[in-house]
DNA sequence: ATCGTGTTCCCGTGCGGC
DNA sequence: GGCCGCCGCACGGGAACA
C-alpha cells in the first residue's frame, strides 16, 4: 500500500509591476504608452512648461527608482544612475517619486490580498508572501487538488487587487517562499507562474545563478569565475566544494537553494530593528572646510530619526553613523549607550563621539545617522538583547526644544566654536 | 558627475566572564 | 597563575534586497 503524498506547502509570491511608474501612470494616464522614469528623490519637480520634464535635461546626482516597460526596452534599470539613463534616453519623462502616494497604494493593495488571504509577509513597499496552505479553498478543494485551488485563488487575488488600486501585478506560487520568488519573475508583467517540485529542472535549472534571492553582485561574479552560470550547474556542485569557497553556511544555503529547497516560514509580524536616516550631498563635503554644513545636516539626520523613533514609539541604545567618501569607499561607527534614548540630543552627542574615530582626509559623500538596539517604549525590548532588559526608564522626548543649528561637529570642540 | 535610501542579516574580531 | 574552551556581547564591515 503506498503512504499517499502530503499535501505540497503553497506560498505565493506577489510583486506589483513596475510600481512606481505605474502609480504614476494612474495619475497621468496621459503618459501611457511613453518610456517614463521615476527617480531623484530631490528631483527639481521641474519648472514645465506645458511640456513634461525629460531625462536628458536632468542634471544632479541620482538614481532610477523605477522605469516604464518602454524605458527599460530602451536599456534602463533600476539603480541605474541618472546621468547614464540620461544618456540612454533623453526623451524619457523624469517623474519626482511620490513616496506618500506609493505608501497609500501599498496599503491598498495589501488590504485587497488580505481580504483572500491573511497571511502575508511584508517584502518592502511592492511585494509580499502569501501563505496559501491552510486557506479552506486550497486544502479543501473539491477533487483534493490543493494546487487547482491555490491557482485560482491567486487568479482572484490578482483580480481583487486590480479592482482596489488599478495595478497589475506578477505572481509565483510554488511549494516555499524561494521558488515563488524566483518565478513571479518568470512572466511580467500581469503573470500567473506556477512551479512545483517537478518543474525545478526544467523551469529553474536553466536560469543564472544571479536570479535566486540571496545570491547578489558578489556571489555572483565569484560563482561566474568559477564556472557555474545556471542554477543547474550550481545543483550540481558537490555541497563540500561549495563550502570551500562560500562557506559553511553560505555553501550548504546555496546547494539548497539551487535544487528549489526552502523551510523558510511566511513571516507576519516582526518588529523593527533599527531606524535611520541618511543623505547624499549635492556636492562632496569636506570635514573641515564645509564643517558648518556638514554639522547642520548631522544634526538634521539626528532630528529626523529622532522624529520616525517618537512617532513610532520606540527607543535605542545603539547610536551608529555611516560616512561614504568620495571614492565611494563606506564605513560605520556605532557606540551602545546606557540608556536607550529617542532624544535627538543625545542621539547628535553620540554620533559626534563616533565621528571622532574617523579619519576625515578625504571629502564626504554621503552621511547618515542609525539607531539600533530598539524597544518599544514602556515595553519590552525588541528581539535580541533579551538578558539586558534596560535598566533606567527610557529616555522619551515628546516635545523638543530646537536644537541649535550649529552643534559642533566634535562635542569637545566647544571652545572652538565662534 | 553614474552609482539613493532604508533595512536586515551574517561574519570576524576582540574582550571579559566563567 | 596560565591556559583553554566556550559564551555572549559590542563593534565594524560586507552583502543583499526593495
Amino acid at each position: 500500500m503506498p503512504t499517499p503524498t502530503p499535501p505540497p506547502r503553497l506560498v505565493a509570491h506577489l510583486d506589483m509591476d513596475a510600481f512606481y511608474a505605474s502609480v504614476e501612470l494612474l495619475r497621468r494616464p496621459e503618459l501611457r504608452g511613453q518610456a517614463v522614469v521615476v527617480g531623484g528623490s530631490r528631483a527639481r519637480a521641474a519648472e514645465f512648461d506645458g511640456d513634461w520634464p525629460r531625462l536628458g535635461d536632468y542634471a544632479g546626482r541620482g538614481v532610477v527608482t523605477t522605469a516604464t516597460y518602454e524605458a527599460r526596452a530602451r536599456g534602463v534599470h533600476s539603480g541605474m544612475g541618472l546621468m547614464k539613463a540620461a544618456a540612454l534616453a533623453p526623451q524619457a519623462v523624469l517623474l519626482p517619486a511620490d513616496f506618500e502616494e506609493y505608501r497609500r497604494l501599498s496599503r491598498a493593495f495589501k488590504a485587497a490580498v488580505a481580504e483572500l488571504a491573511p497571511d502575508i509577509e511584508d517584502r518592502g513597499i511592492d511585494e509580499i508572501y502569501i501563505e496559501l496552505t491552510d486557506l479552506p479553498r486550497v486544502r479543501d478543494h473539491v477533487g483534493h487538488d490543493p494546487l487547482g485551488g491555490a491557482r485560482a485563488l491567486v487568479q482572484d487575488i490578482k483580480n481583487n487587487v486590480r479592482r482596489a488600486t488599478g495595478l497589475s501585478c506578477s505572481v509565483g506560487l510554488a511549494p516555499n517562499k524561494l521558488l515563488a520568488k524566483v518565478c513571479s519573475d518568470l512572466d511580467k508583467p500581469d503573470g500567473l507562474t506556477v512551479v512545483m517540485a517537478d518543474d525545478v529542472a526544467a523551469r529553474i535549472w536553466p536560469l543564472p545563478v544571479r536570479r535566486i534571492n540571496g545570491i547578489g553582485p558578489k556571489a555572483g561574479t565569484k560563482l561566474d569565475a568559477l564556472g557555474v552560470h545556471t542554477i543547474g550547474e550550481l545543483a550540481a556542485c558537490a555541497p563540500d566544494w561549495l563550502v570551500t569557497h562560500f562557506g559553511h553556511t553560505q555553501g550548504l544555503w546555496m546547494h539548497r537553494a539551487a535544487h528549489g529547497m526552502d523551510d523558510r516560514p511566511v513571516v507576519t509580524y516582526s518588529e523593527p530593528v533599527s531606524m535611520s536616516r541618511e543623505t547624499t550631498f549635492e556636492r562632496d563635503l569636506h570635514a573641515r572646510h564645509d564643517k558648518a554644513a556638514l554639522g547642520a545636516i548631522f544634526t538634521r539626520l539626528c532630528e529626523q530619526v529622532a522624529g520616525d523613533l517618537q512617532r513610532k514609539g520606540y527607543v535605542g541604545r545603539t547610536i551608529g553613523i555611516k560616512l561614504r567618501f568620495d571614492d565611494f569607499r563606506s564605513i560605520t561607527r556605532d557606540l551602545t549607550l546606557p540608556t536607550p534614548t529617542a532624544q535627538a540630543e543625545m542621539i547628535r552627542r553620540a554620533g559626534g563621539v563616533c565621528l571622532k574615530r574617523v579619519d576625515l582626509t578625504r571629502r564626504l559623500r554621503l552621511l547618515g545617522v542609525r539607531v539600533g538596539g530598539l524597544s518599544k517604549v514602556g515595553g519590552r525590548p525588541a528581539a535580541k538583547a533579551e538578558g539586558l532588559a534596560p535598566t533606567s526608564a527610557p529616555t522619551t522626548n515628546a516635545n523638543p526644544a530646537p536644537m541649535p543649528q550649529t552643534l559642533p561637529l566634535f562635542p569637545d570642540d566647544e571652545a572652538a566654536e565662534a
